[in-house]
RNA sequence: GCCGGGAUGGCGGAACUGGUAGACGCGCCGGACUCAAAAUCCGGUGGUGGCGACACCGUGGGGGUUCGAGUCCCCCUCCCGGCACCA
């Protein structure tokens, strides 16, 4: 066993020149200290700008500044770092920063709850935070650290603003929002889950409100496109924002109504336009809106529309009434008649739907509660009868009962159709999408203020640049939800930039999202004062490795790449897209259940830290599950991982300290060395393959972490003395922590430098396999007998196939299962297995 | 309803391109050390049968393709996630 304690010889030109001793238990507390020191000291996660290099930019989800970590962030953190460190070792020149979407609405709350500023309130957190994230020995370029609500920041989100304004791609429209009436703002479409606000839970309510959009729509065919274009992204996440953008096809419709504006309506089905036996609209259509004036019975059914609970499911009963208004079919000339529904949704196209009662579902449901007519027009190619009792046919097929149309098939029918209709005016082709423009004014304080200046006389005023910032007052007490800005003239009384005269200041803010849609890109230009980016981020991005959680496939993601965007048509970026390649990590979970504090299953990472140490933290949780699945916590399993690191460090301790000198007789003599040790040098190369390819290309991690611990145990396995062993033991134990420093970064460190090694780990190389090392001069065959295994034969491993054959048909065991049956056919596979095929 | 993803020992998970199912870890069992315990170390550990060499069964269920299927194809069950009257 070794002695109490080693000395080690360190540089002092890298390594304190006071004298290191090696402890022979790993005191983690000293470990880490150590590392982190060293890494802040020697600067190590800078990253400078050298074309000569290149580069690789890893970037996590920065976090919101809530107080302290939850495991989540642990986990995704980690996973970042170990890419991170594992590329800088492959000699790339890696960018990983780390910054902080600080505004938002939980530090209102707390500004609320306990009388402190919300901006205080931030920067205490983000204190906290950056302490917890240095404590996990994380590698960020602390330099660049970005805190989105600081106006150095958010002066270049303003300034973008205005240009948006000027291009008319950000715009001011009274619309109807959806209004939480608990937090006193506006949603977003995609902070309405279910009828309900994102945050707080409470019902969502309609209002009528001047707001900002960001005119996302005009990006939405580009955005759907490439999404083909990125293949580093999980399937089901461009699938899923495919859906959210909901590009449909089809064409505009107008159908007279004598006496007043025409009806349209949008139809991805206009081969199905004979078949129209009514017109639906929405309960807020402006038709129905008039028609209730005259009708008594549909002013009720409005009424009835209104006060019904927002039902989250399209199950819901259909109900509609009667308008008593009549159009006329664009094409036959046919009477039709208009009622109000409740399944039609205002949101969407023109709010009005040509029914086909024949050929939709929906139409087919309705017009059977309202004994509505049903007019095939599309039969099945295959001849088959429909019966239009049991339920409408969506199905493309051939046109009948559709005059000059009748016999075309959908898709012709359908050109056909359009054609006629662009003829008399009264449709063209049209595409719609189920994405609406970004709707980013909130009345809320906590946010970068809109710069914009409304003016009696000219309207809506950019800040002019040289009035920016727009700066948010940070010294003020929140005693309710209502925003402090809207109390504060001396915030929005500001004469008019462009006459002079006296005008307000928007009070409202940016939703939040827009500070995390371009922050990736501002990390590259992060100290530049006098433009939003610059030539840096040519250099950088884009970002090469993504990592987040799902709950933003479809917001975040899709907001940052329409930034992306937008960043490249105003000429400050070249790429098109920000995120080459996305790694979506699952969640930790407790019991088969996210952690939560109403479950009370949570484990704090601050106590993990406290009795474990950061490196058993990130290495139980690399080990645990690949990436992208959910994580089970297993406090057994995390005292094993421990337990695996004390090993390795015991190991290490016995190789700088061993108790008996080596006896170097074997090599002197001449003498090969022994199998075992030939093995554990082979095992050595198998490991460095294996690791590199499960984090390189495969990014499994738990798989790497098991290649590293199969390695170790090798080494505990060959305990002689000579000289060989022992170099093979130290070979072995050096790449083992070179293969493990992106993941246990400290302990990896100290026991390198323990190793008598001058240079730290995180400056070496990673570890490049010896194909000949690699090489068995023994393999072993499986026999298998009708693709049963029979037998495992040990043959040299250039031993061909006809030898192969011979062995296996000689061996007792395989000869048993041969006997009285005729041999059909043998398959080789090399290195690997031969099956003897038998008659049966 | 539609679109994804999944189901493998007591548990977390391996098995990448169809070629030894269960790597690695946890747990459990046995042993060493110890007065004893903890810690540590060594060995074993899919199920059934057998003293044993071994044999049979086994990757949610059913079928198929193949010399060979956890992996490919068809059908079904269950679980997780997303979307959900989008015309």
């Amino acid at each position: 066993m070794p002695a109490a304690a080693v000395v080690c010889q360190a540089s002092p030109s890298v390594f304190p020149s006071t004298t290191q001793q090696m402890d022979d238990r790993y005191q983690f507390e000293e470990v880490e200290r150590e590392a982190q020191a060293y890494w802040d000291r020697a600067r190590t996660f800078r990253a400078v700008e050298d074309p000569a290099r290149a580069k690789f930019y890893c970037l996590t989800m920065f976090p919101y500044p809530s107080g302290r970590l939850h495991m989540g962030h642990v986990r995704v953190y980690t996973i970042g770092d170990v890419i991170a460190r594992f590329q800088r070792m492959l000699g790339r020149n890696v960018l990983h920063p780390m910054g902080w979407d600080a505004f938002g609405l939980p530090a209102e709350n707390a500004a609320i709850k306990h009388g402190i500023a919300p901006g205080r309130w931030t920067y205490q957190n983000i204190d906290a935070m950056r302490d917890q994230l240095k404590g996990l020995g994380l590698g960020y370029d602390w330099d660049r650290e970005i805190t989105t609500s600081r106006p150095d920041y958010y002066r270049w989100e303003q300034w973008l603003f205005t240009r948006l304004v000027k291009k008319g791609l950000a715009y001011k429209r009274t619309a109807p929002v959806n209004w939480c009436p608990t937090d006193q703002t506006v949603l977003a479409n995609e902070q309405v889950v279910d009828g309900r606000c994102w945050r707080c839970g409470a019902a969502i309510e309609r209002k009528e409100i001047a707001q900002w959009f960001l005119r996302i729509t005009a990006y939405a065919d580009e955005l759907i496109a490439e999404l083909e274009r990125l293949p580093g992204w999980p399937e089901r996440v461009r699938t899923m924002q495919r859906n959210w953008i909901g590009r449909s096809e089809g064409a505009d419709i107008t159908f007279e109504i004598a006496g007043r504006a025409p009806l349209k309506v949008f139809t991805t089905r206009p081969d199905t336009l004979m078949g129209v036996t009514y017109l639906a609209i929405a309960a807020e259509h402006p038709l129905a809106l008039e028609a209730a004036r005259s009708r008594p019975e549909v002013a009720a059914f409005l009424e009835k529309v209104r006060a019904a609970p927002a039902e989250p499911v399209g199950a819901a009963e259909k109900l509609g009434v009667d308008t008593g208004v009549r159009a006329t079919h664009p094409l036959t000339g046919d009477v039709l008649p208009v009622w109000a529904a409740n399944f039609v949704l205002m949101g969407y196209g023109e709010g009005a739907v040509m029914s086909v009662p024949a050929h939709d579902e929906r139409d087919w449901g309705f017009a059977r509660v309202y004994g509505l007519p049903v007019v095939q027009v599309i039969a099945p190619v295959d001849d088959t009868v429909v019966d239009l009792n049991a339920g409408a046919f969506t199905g493309q097929g051939r046109l009948t009962n559709s005059g000059e149309f009748s016999g075309l098939d959908s898709s012709a029918a359908a050109a056909l159709i359009i054609q006629r209709l662009v003829e008399v005016g009264r449709g063209a082709s049209s595409t719609r999408y189920r994405l609406h423009d970004w709707s980013v004014s909130r009345q809320r304080y906590w946010g970068t203020p809109v710069p914009i200046i409304n003016c009696v006389r000219c309207g809506s005023v950019p800040v002019p640049d040289r009035d920016l910032p727009v700066v948010l007052p940070e010294e003020v007490g929140v005693h309710g939800v209502r925003s402090p800005l809207k109390e504060m003239p001396e915030f929005y009384r500001v004469p008019c930039p462009s006459c002079g005269g006296a005008a307000e200041r928007e009070t409202d803010t940016f939703d939040t999202f827009v500070e995390s849609s371009w922050y990736y890109a501002r990390y590259t230009s992060w100290n530049n004062h006098e433009a939003m980016l610059d030539d840096r981020a040519a250099y950088w991005l884009p970002v090469d490795q993504y990592v987040g959680g799902v709950e933003h496939a479809i917001l975040h993601l899709l907001y940052a790449r329409f930034f992306n965007k937008l960043l490249r048509d105003e000429g400050l970026i070249a790429a098109t897209e920000p995120f080459s390649n996305l790694l979506v990590q699952g969640m930790v979970q407790k019991g088969g259940v996210a952690m939560s504090k109403s479950r009370g299953n949570v484990v704090s990472p601050e106590e993990l830290v406290t009795t474990y140490g950061a490196d058993t933290a990130r290495l139980f949780i690399i080990f645990a599950a690949p990436p992208e699945q959910s994580l089970e916590w297993s406090d057994e399993g995390v005292a094993g991982v421990h337990r695996f690191l004390k090993r390795l460090w015991r190991l290490v301790a016995e190789e700088v300290h061993p108790g008996i000198a080596p006896t170097p007789e074997a090599a002197v003599n001449g003498v090969s060395e022994s199998e075992s040790v030939r093995e554990l040098r082979r095992q050595t190369q198998v490991a460095i393959s294996k690791v590199t390819d499960d984090i390189g290309r495969r990014q499994v991690f738990n798989t790497a972490v098991a290649a590293v611990m199969e390695l170790v145990n090798a080494v505990g396995r060959v305990d002689e003395r000579t000289s060989e062993a022992r170099d093979a033991r130290r070979k072995a134990l050096e790449t083992a922590l070179l293969l493990l420093s992106p993941i246990a970064p400290h302990i990896t460190h100290v026991l390198w430098k323990a190793l008598g090694h001058e240079r730290a780990i995180v400056d070496e190389m990673w570890p490049v396999v010896d194909e000949e090392a690699l090489l068995q001069e023994f393999v072993e065959i499986v026999v298998q007998v009708n693709g049963k295994l029979r037998a495992r034969l040990r043959v040299p491993a250039h031993a061909d196939q006809d030898e192969i054959h011979s062995l296996a048909l000689n061996d007792a065991q395989v000869m048993r299962y041969l006997q009285g049956k005729t041999v059909k056919r043998f398959i080789f596979v090399p290195s690997k297995l031969i099956n003897i095929v038998v008659q049966q």
